[in-house]
DNA sequence: CTTGACTCTCACGTCAACGTGAATGTCTAG
DNA sequence: CTAGACATTCACGTTGACGTGAGAGTCAAG
């Protein structure tokens, strides 16, 4: 499929599509006239890195996520174990962000008068 | 006490003080070389500031916020009406951001293989 | 009086994930 | 064959919360 139809059925801009290649997160096909050639598995792909990006990872993290984690099938990861020391740091960086989120959520609160 | 001392005793920089006296966060007396004078309820506010800019509101919004609860003590809310439906805002908006990264978390969870 | 730490005000630089044209080429339906 | 939708590659603009000098004034200590 090309740009227009991902970009439909991702939600994602072509923009951003081309972005993501640029950062290494896709790696379309060319035809001959130089238009890109998406696979079926790049919309999971493209909605696996919106995700991802919405959790606060940079698209170099992601670049080195997104092919460890290609067959969706296996899903597994010991695949890529150089990576499991920066995904348990991604994670406590999420847990953290949560925390501090709810933290200031409270404030909120308490200058709404809330109680907490 | 001088923008120095602040800045130590809150971990902000020099520099963002200035910027948040910009956005109208703080508003120091200034001696007559110029210097910044800050008091001591300043801290307070640098650090309620901290939290909630990590928590995403814009600075815009904290200003509004700040001058309202401006009383440590009375800490309360209904002081400035008009500011509730905003704040409420900013609180679903935290609350949705905190279920996004917790989507996030999941996610990477799974491609680490832990189970949900 | 001078040194050094501290402060001041511009004002441009940064980073991330794109948005937004501009100029041009490609494809497909009538 | 031609119009219109869709695609391409630059390349500069955007947003927010600051970073980073530059050039100059201030202040306490020796």
């Amino acid at each position: 499929m090309r740009i227009g139809e991902l970009s439909r059925r991702t939600g994602v801009s072509p923009r951003a599509l081309r972005y993501y290649e640029e950062q290494g997160l896709l790696t379309p096909a060319r035809r001959p006239s130089g238009y890109r050639e998406y696979e079926e598995r790049d919309v999971t792909t493209v909605r696996r890195v919106q995700v991802l990006l919405s959790a606060g990872l940079g698209t170099s993290v992601i670049a080195e996520i997104v092919p460890c984690a290609d067959d969706p099938d296996v899903v597994l990861a010991g695949r890529c174990p150089e990576l499991l020391d920066g995904l348990a740091q991604e994670r406590a960086r999420i847990t953290a962000a949560i925390d501090d989120l709810a933290a200031a959520r409270d404030i909120l609160d308490s200058l709404v008068g809330r109680p907490l």
